[in-house]
DNA sequence: CCTGTAAAGGTCGGAATGACCCGAACAGGT
DNA sequence: ACCTGTTCGGGTCATTCCGACCTTTACAGG
């Protein structure tokens, strides 16, 4: 049987970059498209469903095509179906979201891929603007309860690099004492025992992850997500 | 072009229903499979994908089919999209889960058609038994942070009411006092002035969910959810 | 008129959180 | 050698939220 509907995977991949003063900012790369529909606008990197690949791998494959990395976090977004929301015909799209980490991603020498700050798109293609939005939403909602914010960073990271991240990507302030003890509480990290020196300041400790904690709580679908 | 994968469409359909001593149990319809794979076991309702009709439609539609009802809440739950989840072939299924009100479900004189306790299944068709232990959590966990219980009850209702759709959900008591101060805290209910009469006690009042507030915060997709 | 029970409203202590403070520890300038 | 500016790490305090528990109100039925 067809149902006479193509089946595709996108995915929002978001990374801490430096703009061009060279303060961090959430963002995400995209595609421009080379034919119709939507020819010349940007998009979401993606393409048909692979008929022997898992969607999550198909989206880890896209998304190393595009970045060159393997994703430190990747999660299903949503399945986007409305039958208009392509004029070449009825797709289809399940999207996922990752988070990259910024100094791991290529410099990209296809002119047809660029990175764009998340919260200062252009008009994308199709309903691109409402995935990214809808992503950007999941990105901040799950920050506030989860312990994703790690996978922007490396292996070790001191508090403050962390808050940096928790401030980057939901636009506010934080208080470097209240989200200390924050962190504490949920026994997520662990002191590595190691100081960064160098700094001009008090040399501050640097934090591991803990595996052993669940990162995020995904209930039954626990292999969701961590990679 | 096409993939060679089917794309389907099923729901988790939750109600409150009475078993054979009177007790409410959340329980969900399932379709016994009258061909192979797996003929002859129960599965979720669904069917495959239609091209002109939104995901959400179909999803209502087959619902109605089963349950002769309009959904009182309908959410995207999941897609499952495993090569291996069906060994027919390729399916990717948009799976979505559903609130329907137990007393407006008609008695289904299909021998094919049977509600079950939704904490006690049989084994299920394919990856079904996961998909449901999924949409419990996702029901239980939302239920606890959103106000859509009342989904299950009719325009009108007394505050124990809700409090026992809770407990049964919940699978654990809630202190009458302290559900009652959370409740009006929330101000998503509106008392209409009205009591429970006939009864021996003092005469509950009578509320209405306050359709001004938002009863799920879906972010950019709030037109998921609500019908 | 008494009794049993649920409804409605309140108190109290602990846990979590936001705002704020202070000593410790460093590099660099004087 | 000493001062200075800054951040790190650790604390306090008031407010809010929540669970446990108590009291009064209001009915039906005996």
């Amino acid at each position: 049987m067809s149902t006479g509907i193509d089946l595709a995977v996108s995915t929002v991949i978001f990374a801490l970059r430096p703009d061009a003063e060279g303060n961090l900012v959430l963002s995400i790369p995209l595609v421009r498209r080379t034919r119709d529909p939507f020819e010349g606008l940007w998009a979401l990197p993606g393409g048909a469903a692979d008929a022997t690949e898992s969607l999550a791998d198909t989206a880890a494959r896209k998304l190393a095509e595009t970045t060159g990395v393997t994703p430190a976090y990747l999660e299903q977004l949503y399945c986007f179906g409305e039958p208009d929301r392509s004029p070449s015909g009825r797709v289809v799209s399940v999207v996922y979201w990752a988070l990259v980490r910024g100094d791991e991603v290529e410099l990209v020498t296809d002119e047809n891929v660029a990175w764009f700050a998340a919260d200062d798109l252009p008009r994308l293609a199709f309903d691109h603007n409402l995935i990214v939005e809808y992503a950007l939403w999941r990105l901040r909602t799950k920050l506030e309860y989860s312990r994703i914010a790690h996978a922007f960073l490396g292996p070790t990271f001191t508090l403050t690099q962390l808050r940096q991240v928790h401030e980057i990507v939901l636009q506010k302030p934080l208080d470097p004492a209240n989200f200390r003890r924050q962190i504490e509480a949920s026994r997520a990290l662990v002191p590595t025992g190691e100081h960064v020196t160098g700094g001009r300041h008090r040399p501050p400790r640097l934090y591991r992850y803990d595996a052993s904690v669940e990162l995020v709580d995904n209930g039954p679908l626990t292999s969701a997500g961590v990679r």
